[in-house]
DNA sequence: AGCACGCCGACT
DNA sequence: GTCGGCGTGCTC
């Protein structure tokens, strides 16, 4: 009998973050998949290593005393995850403060974690029958290769295969970064290697999956994120870990993908906010990419016209290498932004909400659609209007269950919580007064709809056919189908203003759009979110970048803003499509506000049915953070701030409150979480009533 | 997190 | 009499 640690899904909230401790009979190599008794359950496990102290044979006992329970069984007929995913495992444990079982088996397909020897071994087999019957014909036509630019030449010569940096390719909407993904994945396949491709959203996997595709006829091509069904995502999984697809294409749970030689990983559109998992373990898929390069020496590519300020940062000292491309491939000029002063517009009678389209924001509409060509709105808040309220009394559609107020749904008549999905019939007349009078206020993505299809329903097209609207966000891909489904119909033409929230300013390809409108993009702008700004500034370049994307109809292409803020540094700098300027101003806001890339964040969140008792667990948690720090010594370059409520401090029932800690050095940060989330759930003991607590390392918004 | 055990109200 | 409510506690 021998000794091994292994790691289960053990929650590190319950005091068990570590690997586990079984006995068994044969020698398992470490990331063997395994099968051990929990409890009274049976839980797959993985093969972490062998204690540091093996003790003698058959000593049965784990440090407190416990009788040591033997493996259930070895999956052996799965090869032993890699060294370096263990690492990287690891140290996504250790970073995020999550148990190591927690992450190793979430990162897993799901599949993997049901099957049974048995079961394993069967579907390998009825997976290598199918590879071998899809296995493309190798030496296929190679595909011809549009030339490149001198800047995707000069882009591809820095960076070294054989090396292990970071890059950050800065490359304009349009610059052709795509292409040099594909030459460098080619660079990859060519040295044997294996290339891993990730991207902020599911919606935008199909097309860059045809993409590269079609570049590579004679190789196998893997998809991995959370839409695939559990088999294929199984299937896909197992390809890339045995080696037999050449590249792996995936949303942010790919970083875990393991692959048995390693060339390259690139993370299109690397500012993407996707790339946080907000639940779970709270990682973020772009900086395991970067620490996963380094593991496995290979060259590592972050992607965007819009680089996050941390990367942007990285990149101004010369941490990351910065390949800069400013110029279009095949494509127009970027389109002139204009900015519309809503305080100049006239104010609407009393009583009258104000127009969604100013004068000037209209007459484009019209021009672009007596032009045939299509038009984008853009307004990032879906539903009809996000509150309702009442003429007479000031009642409002708050959620019964959350600080929120309940959206509107017009089409449905409901009250809708976007934050708990509490949904219930809008009421006839006001619950508090009986008033019949209930008035939406503000304005969502249905009714900006609403009202652009009255306003045009006299606009004709060059045809003579009435102008036709269509709407794009989450409650439309919900209710009719696939968003790819929806967006054929504004490629094939049939659509001549869209409407939609962010959803439709990612990565999709309009050939006829040369008008895009920032409807009513000043809620971002002045919200305590840190990040807005950096947010706003990198969806508005997105928009833009949606217009004009066919060079024929680019030169009149355009991008209204409507704001009563035309004077903020922020347009000034997208009217000159400046990032650059952008991001060394906010660099200095925040070098200034001591916030990231300058310091480093950590969140503890608790949650309680009751805020005292929230409040109470985390001033203490405070108080031990404090003594933590200065037993270390390292109290004078922390910050622990007192405990606030979050911006929705109360979603279904449960009241929330964060504490924030803040320090210059991400090491003494690291140095005082674990010690410090090691006492979390004595604390919690201590402080009943406390449903869930965690910790939010680099936390996306504060 | 699961999944138990454990001690109090409405049903065959 | 028991089916089942969710409070509290444990998992190598």
């Amino acid at each position: 009998m021998q000794r091994l640690r292994i790691a289960v899904d053990t929650p590190a909230h319950a005091g068990l973050a570590d690997a586990l401790d079984y006995l068994s009979t044969e020698h398992l190599p470490p990331g063997t998949l395994v099968r051990v008794p929990l409890g009274r359950r049976d839980v797959p496990g993985l093969v972490w290593d062998a204690p540091a102290d093996p003790g003698a044979d058959g000593d049965a006992a784990d440090p407190e005393g416990f009788a040591l329970r033997p493996v259930t069984e070895a999956l052996t007929s799965l090869a032993p995850l890699p060294a370096a995913w263990r690492q990287l495992v690891a140290f996504c444990a250790r970073y995020y403060q999550r148990s190591l079982g927690e992450v190793a088996l979430a990162v897993l397909p799901p599949e993997l974690r049901k099957l049974d020897d048995a079961g394993l071994a069967k579907r390998l087999r009825l997976h290598d029958k199918r590879a071998a019957a899809a296995a493309r014909p190798d030496g296929a036509p190679a595909p011809a290769r549009p030339p490149l630019t001198p800047e995707q030449h000069t882009v591809l010569a820095a960076v070294d295969m054989a090396g292990q940096a970071c890059h950050l390719l800065h490359g304009v909407t349009g610059s052709g970064k795509t292409e040099v993904y594909l030459r460098l994945a080619e660079a990859a396949l060519d040295a044997g290697r294996q290339a891993l491709i990730l991207v902020p959203e599911i919606n935008l996997t199909p097309q860059l999956e045809a993409r590269f595709a079609a570049r590579f006829p004679g190789r196998r091509l893997v998809s991995l994120h959370s839409a695939l069904t559990p088999a294929q995502r199984l299937a896909h999984w197992l390809a890339a870990h045995r080696g037999q697809a050449d590249i792996v294409l995936g949303t942010r749970l790919a970083v875990f993908c393991p692959l048995p030689r390693p060339g390259l990983i690139v993370v299109d559109e690397e500012h993407d906010p996707s790339y946080k998992q907000q639940d779970g373990a709270r990682y973020s898929a772009r900086d395991l990419a970067v620490y996963r390069g380094k593991l496995e020496q290979v060259p590592v590519v972050l992607g965007s016209a819009t680089p996050s300020l941390e990367t942007w940062q990285h990149a101004q000292v010369g941490r990351y290498r910065l390949l800069t491309m400013a110029e279009r491939v095949g494509q127009g000029p970027l389109p002139q932004v204009r900015v519309v002063d809503m305080r100049q517009q006239p104010r609407p009678a009393p009583g009258e909400p104000p127009p969604a389209l100013s004068a000037p924001v209209q007459a484009a509409l019209e021009a672009c659609i007596a032009r045939g060509e299509q038009a984008l709105l853009f307004l990032n808040r879906r539903g009809f209007a996000p509150v309702l309220q009442c003429g007479a009394c000031g009642w409002k559609s708050g959620c019964p269950h959350c600080s929120a107020w309940r959206v509107f749904h017009k089409l449905d008549r409901t009250l809708r919580c976007h934050h708990c999905a509490f949904t219930e019939r809008v009421p006839r007349a006001c619950p508090d007064c009986g008033n019949l009078d209930i008035l939406p206020l503000g304005r969502g993505t249905e009714k900006l709809q609403e009202q652009v299809a009255e306003l045009l329903h006299t606009v004709l097209r060059p045809d003579g056919s009435p102008a036709r609207v269509a709407r794009i966000d989450a409650d439309t891909t919900r209710l009719k189908g696939t968003l790819e489904t929806q967006l054929a119909a504004v490629h094939a033409g049939e659509v001549d203003v869209l409407v939609g929230t962010q959803m439709v300013t990612k990565g999709h390809d309009f050939r006829r759009v040369t008008l895009v409108v920032a409807v009513d993009p000043d809620g971002a702008l002045f919200t305590a979110d840190f990040r807005a700004p950096e947010r706003l500034f990198a969806t508005l370049m997105q928009a833009a970048g949606r217009a004009g994307r066919d060079a024929g109809v680019a030169r009149h292409a355009e991008m209204w803003i409507q704001t009563a803020n035309p004077e903020h540094a922020l347009f000034t700098a997208l009217r000159a499509h400046d990032y650059a300027r952008f991001a060394d101003s906010q660099l200095r806001e925040r070098e200034m506000a001591g916030l990231p890339p300058f310091a480093h964040l950590a969140l503890l969140r608790a949650e309680a049915r009751d805020a005292a008792v929230a409040e109470a667990f985390l001033r203490a948690a405070r108080e031990r953070a404090r003594a933590l720090a200065e037993a270390m010594g390292v109290a004078d370059s922390l910050t622990l701030y007192a405990p606030v409520p979050p911006h929705v401090a109360r979603v279904a029932g449960q009241e929330r409150r964060q504490m924030l800690v803040e320090s210059a050095s991400r090491a003494v940060l690291q140095r005082l979480l674990a010690p410090w989330a090691a006492e979390m759930p004595a604390l919690r003991q201590q402080h009943r009533g406390i449903v869930r607590w965690a910790v939010d390392v680099d936390p996306a918004s504060i």
